[in-house]
DNA sequence: TCCCGTTTTGCACGCGCGTGCAAAAAATTC
DNA sequence: GAATTTTTTGCACGCGCGTGCAAAACGGGA
């Protein structure tokens, strides 16, 4: 009985029945679907016709399997309620799709289950882990670096100075003086700086840069708080609570914050709660620019990071066979708008 | 020379080392790895201890081309402007690792592209593909449906009635008959929709049960507008066009939105270049409650859809094995805040 | 037409694990 | 303690493709 051999879900078609229709070899069937590979025009498209006949497609789990390479990276995101991790994933995945790479989009944000999504991705046996601006990277990262299962381990966005980590960050010390300087020459003199969570192993530096700069500029060390997420409602929180009933004489002119989503929730509750004018009675900066940066409600002064350039970079380091050390700092860009 | 066989990289050490360290075989090792598998409670935690002193996992990889079952989905998103995607990835994402199954992030906002990132997910052979509130969902459907390769095509938060496809969404008639009960009885009477892209295969059915719940009600069809993509940016655009220099009388009392994302766009226009006050002058409703809701500044009253229950019932439809008719369709919660 | 260099094609073996069944071991019964 | 049942373990074969090399086909010059 020749349905005997079907034990696989409704009939697949591999390359041998293409292989069998197009009177070629199995690795010629293969090989017409690999880039640059050695095979002539006309072979390969009489293969492919055939191919397409049969509705063939190749099959790249087997194909990772005997190469030992699955043009797979996990993503791993804890980090939800940032708006900028949106546009991070568009763009990572557009680029990455671009150059033939697939993303396996890893929640890391439930912290008792984050070593298991760890763990679970690492048996996919995926080329590479990409960490973006994550809230809880230390205790990740260690899982990931001790799982020693991904052959890179990247954090995007972000500075980390771990020997095992490959950083793919704007130059946050750069960008913060630029705009420690900006709100130094817009004339502010009283800022309070709005920082997201402290992490150890990676790093956005652009609290102690700022907090520095000011201080060496004017003698000052200026006023500053921490929100325990990037997260516009736990800004809301905090700068509820450090700035209600506060004496207007004491009030900062300006906040500086770490990135777009403190600067949001910390807008909504300046001119909501507080019912005060931005930037007349106090304005803010952020940090990514948002889409909502836009919006006439938020416009925001903030610095763009090159996601762009930052992604093809990536690809170049996933992509590279060597050893050396691919840390890299881009150089963003200011983007002045109502809000400073 | 034994250090032939390591052709693939860094010395991965698989079942068969662990057997050997265990004094078992291959066969049990994996056992050893499987839920409820026939293996003793001894034999088990033999080869567990010897697993995790040599550091193995199993390589699902090989265990999805063995099995044909990969425990994988692809994620088609192509609506990375409308932040209740984010809120939509972060659930389902960890819903299904909770229930061992990963996911695969595709890209489908390119259209021209659209077509590769599928073809690229059914060569991963992923076990079902899931469209969350695709845009251009009909030419995506019908690529995805062609290549006839995922198991289950699933329509995730949005109603289809293509007959190859599974539909998991809230009941969008019964909520927007909910949604113009609320307006009416507010004593809303000059209601604009502002309605999202048409698309064919997968519907919101919003609009069609306003209009004609307020047509039954007040015998007049409600004016509407549609915007092109689910975009605060294009909603603003939408709205400033048709609202401005718009005389008095003519306005609008209320914007009823098909989701948030037109409705925040709306708020910001109706506020800052309008300068009207909302709820006021004219008022405003969503759909999804998305975090932003909550804000003071745009305190919308939405709808709220079950997404985790919904999620849930994903994962069921994922694992059953019957071949019957999965759709269904959830009730959701009316939020009203003070936006209307 | 023959020869030689070049391009194109074929193939043995392996990647790591699942399936279904048979053999072995353990547990149970009388 | 022997016979029977139940649990546990082992194994042949296959999943679909990549690697590296050898064999075959091709092309051009004399």
């Amino acid at each position: 009985m020749s349905d005997v051999r079907r034990p696989n879900f409704e009939n697949n078609i591999t390359a041998d029945d293409v292989a069998e229709a197009a009177g070629v070899s199995r690795w010629t069937v293969n090989r017409a679907f690999k880039k640059d590979a050695s095979i002539s025009p006309k072979t390969r498209t009489k293969v492919m016709e055939a191919a397409s006949k049969l509705g063939y497609v190749p099959d790249l789990r087997a194909a990772a399997l005997a190469s030992d390479r699955s043009n797979l990276v996990a993503l791993l995101v804890d980090d939800f309620a940032n708006p900028h991790k949106l546009v991070m994933m568009e763009r990572l995945t557009r680029i990455l799709r671009k150059h033939g790479w697939d993303t396996l989009l890893v929640n890391t944000l439930d912290r008792d289950d984050a070593g298991h999504a760890i763990l679970n991705a690492s048996q996919r046996r995926v080329d590479a882990a990409i960490l973006i601006g994550i809230q809880f990277d230390d205790e990740v990262l260690e899982t990931a670096l001790h799982a020693r299962r991904f052959h890179k381990l990247i954090i995007f966005a972000r500075t980390s100075r771990h020997p095992d980590t490959i950083s793919i960050a704007v130059d946050d010390a750069a960008a913060m003086q630029e705009i420690a300087a900006y709100v130094a020459e817009q004339g502010y003199r009283r800022p309070l700086f709005l920082a997201g969570p402290r992490t150890y192993s990676a790093h956005l530096l652009r609290k102690e840069t700022f907090l520095g700069c000011w201080e060496r500029r004017f003698g000052t060390v200026p006023e500053f708080a921490e929100v325990p997420a990037y997260d516009p409602i736990l800004a809301e929180q905090v700068v509820t609570r450090i700035l209600t009933d506060r004496p207007r004489d004491e009030m900062p002119d300006i906040l500086v914050c770490e990135n777009d989503a403190l600067a949001i929730g910390a807008i909504d509750v300046i001119r909501h709660k507080l019912g005060l004018r931005i930037p007349e009675d106090i304005a803010v900066t952020g940090f990514d620019d948002v889409p909502q940066c836009q919006s006439p409600n938020y416009a925001l002064t903030t610095y763009r990071q090159p996601l762009t350039e930052m992604a093809e970079y990536l690809v170049e380091v996933l992509e590279s066979s060597e050893d050396r050390d691919f840390d890299r700092a881009f150089k963003g860009k200011l983007v002045p708008r109502a809000s400073a």
